[in-house]
RNA sequence: CGGGGCGUAGCGUAGUGGCUAGCGCGCCUGCUUUGGGAGCAGGAGAUCGGGAGUUCGAAUCUCCCCGCCCCGACCA
């Protein structure tokens, strides 16, 4: 039994004055969790059973998928790092120290080379695939900004998963088997999440999707079709594209001389002036941008994107890899002098040998207001596959609410989430790096494919708390609650006995009390016991005088008074739901 | 990485007119109080983020560093 006369415990009245979403101040108000340094915190008592409840969930899961679990170490040699390549591909984001002899270590910020090693180092038949293992873990991110609290540490706890096949087939299967593991996984923890197709990102691999917390503080964005089951990050969201036309039957180009519209709004305003019915989704906005290749060659690249659009770098990036983009500056400029800044049409691109992508919206046969490559001129009716022919697609233009669902066509919905769990073909890139092999029925090598699968356990933790809280403070799910049962004796004539009475008898019954055994005053711990969370309240004060005291629902709100005689049943009836 | 704001006791904050650093909460002692963050009295607790500098004298001015929060990273 928790007892708050001596529970580690302090909670603060006023939020942190360092905590911006709800969930870091709650959790810091409530004495779960305090930070020690940028990203990193220590659980206190009450937050650490949560932190460990959540873990028990994802680990019955992961175990009735016949997962099994293992501990690597998170203090790692650089050398299976080194073989990958990510050693240097981390860059700043690794936590890197050298032991007493100089030799290179690092803090394992994922852990796929020594999942793919160990499975090596055992395993040598195809009789012993498949086979999935994990471990909950510390992981370890130098990340550039902190945030959040919790929400992005750079010390985190995660639970990684990683599934062994021999086929295609069976990586599909054990992929499944995961992704249904992560839905109960995320339903017993009562989360209002969505499964968002993601991008594979430079990692390669097939299919990959994201778990995602619905909250408005989520760092992820993502589109959800109103009509059908189409959901994904707008990373991944691919785009309906417009029917392409004929460029011939387009009207014929001309020139317009438009002074002072170095922005979209301003050449929109310009134009209706001059009796053009055109709004910003009408004009061609076309972004200049660098490309520095590894090899640090570097290169410009326009991309062209609706006017009312932004342009995604990231999207053009993992279109581009593993060219990095750079903005371009005022001194590029120079160097290109065909550009016009402010007034770049598409039109003498080729001719100047500069490469062009345009998002897919841009269709064959649609015609454009756009730059007429000359100051204060812009030209109307500038049409693909007459007036220029682009390098490529990209999905380069942002998503936004109301655009048409790739799958339907109905309208799409914009949302926010947090990133609780992602699952990931990985395929063989690093069963080929360290030539994971099994010895195949036929007596050949067979090269094993891989899938990788990570849920943010203390992540999680908080994204619960994003959810589940009202202005009083936290609401836990009865799944990772501190305890079943919050305990409170208030008021005077000595209701403590009775309480401790109560309390004990709970236990028995197996459920876990939180004792408020400390005497305040009724409103110090009816506050307290709002602000902790736990979801049934147990009031044991002033109702004694006639034999009841009261059960109150902390989501709800709800309070009904019983007999004590039927107390204990009534709470154990309310916690088994 | 860039820009802005901020850093004073465990928490929230006042004080920048240069000279004994104040308040609220929390904490300790005593008495009173007990169904919505009680009252009275007394008390402990601060290298004013760190370092360097200017000065007779610095929380306050200057420089550097560290940390926190927000915004930005392209505007054709």
């Amino acid at each position: 039994m928790l007892r708050m006369s001596t529970l580690f415990l302090r909670t603060l009245r006023e939020d942190p004055a360092d905590a911006e979403v709800p969930s870091h101040k709650l959790l810091v108000r409530a004495g779960y969790v305090r930070r020690v340094a940028p990203g990193i915190y220590s659980w206190l008592p009450l937050g650490l059973k949560v932190l460990n409840h959540v873990a028990s969930v994802i680990r019955e899961e992961m175990d009735a998928i016949g997962a099994q679990e293992v501990q690597f170490p998170a203090l790692l040699p650089r050398e299976p790092y080194e073989a990958t390549n990510r050693w240097t591909e981390y860059g700043d984001g690794l936590f890197r120290l050298k032991d007493r002899k100089g030799n290179d270590y690092l803090l394992g910020p994922t852990h796929e080379e020594l999942f793919t090693l160990l499975v090596k180092s055992e395993y040598s038949s195809y009789k012993d695939l498949p086979v999935s293992l994990y471990q909950v873990q510390t992981k370890y991110r130098d990340e550039a900004r902190p945030r959040a609290g919790i929400l992005r540490g750079r010390e985190f706890l995660m639970k990684d998963s990683y599934s062994f096949d021999l086929d295609d087939e069976g990586l599909q299967r054990s992929y499944d088997a995961h992704r249904g593991a992560y839905t109960r996984i995320f339903e017993r923890l009562g989360m209002d999440y969505r499964i968002v197709s993601a991008v594979s990102g430079a990692m390669g691999g097939s299919a990959s999707e994201e778990f995602l917390a619905v909250a408005p503080t989520g760092e992820d964005t993502f589109v959800s079709c109103t009509a059908c089951d189409y959901a994904a990050n707008v990373e991944a969201a691919s785009v309906r594209a417009p029917e392409p036309t004929d460029p011939a039957a387009a009207p014929p180009q001309e020139v317009v001389d438009t002074p002072d519209t170095p922005t979209i709004e301003t050449l929109v305003a310009v134009m209706r002036d001059k009796g053009y019915d055109i709004g910003p989704e009408h004009t061609l906005k076309n972004v200049v941008l660098m490309l520095r290749q590894p090899t640090g060659e570097r290169s410009p690249l326009v991309v062209g994107v609706p006017g009312d659009r932004e342009v995604d770098l990231k999207a053009v990036e993992a279109n581009v890899y593993p060219a990095e983009v750079e903005p371009f500056e005022g001194g590029d400029f120079a160097k290109y002098a065909g550009l016009v800044r402010g007034y770049i049409g598409p039109q003498v691109l080729k001719n100047l040998g500069i490469r062009f992508l345009v998002d897919p919206r841009i269709t064959t046969g649609s015609a454009w207001v756009t730059g007429a490559n000359e100051p204060g001129k812009h030209a109307v009716n500038v049409v693909m596959g007459r007036d220029f022919e682009p390098d490529g697609v990209v999905p380069a233009a942002e998503v936004k609410a109301g655009d048409a669902c790739p799958r339907c066509g109905s309208p799409l919905d914009i949302g926010r989430g947090i990133e609780i769990g992602h699952v990931f073909q990985l395929g063989r890139k690093f069963a080929d790096v360290f030539s994971l092999d099994v010895l195949g029925p036929q007596g050949k090598p067979v090269r094993v494919t891989m899938g990788s699968y990570g849920i943010g356990v203390s992540r999680a933790v908080a994204a619960i708390a994003e959810q589940s809280h009202d202005e009083k403070g936290l609401v836990w799910p009865r799944s990772v609650a501190p305890a079943d049962v919050h305990v409170a004796a208030v008021g005077k004539g000595d209701p403590l006995p009775e309480a401790e009475r109560l309390a004990a008898e709970l236990e028995k019954q197996g459920l876990t009390v939180l004792l408020d055994d400390r005497g305040t005053s009724p409103g110090v711990a009816f506050k307290d016991a709002e602000l902790l969370g736990i979801p049934t309240i147990l009031v044991v004060g002033k109702g004694l005088a006639n034999g009841e005291v009261e059960i109150r629902d902390r989501r709800s709100g709800e309070a009904r008074t019983v007999p004590v005689g039927e107390a204990v049943a009534a709470v154990v009836a309310d916690v088994r739901g």
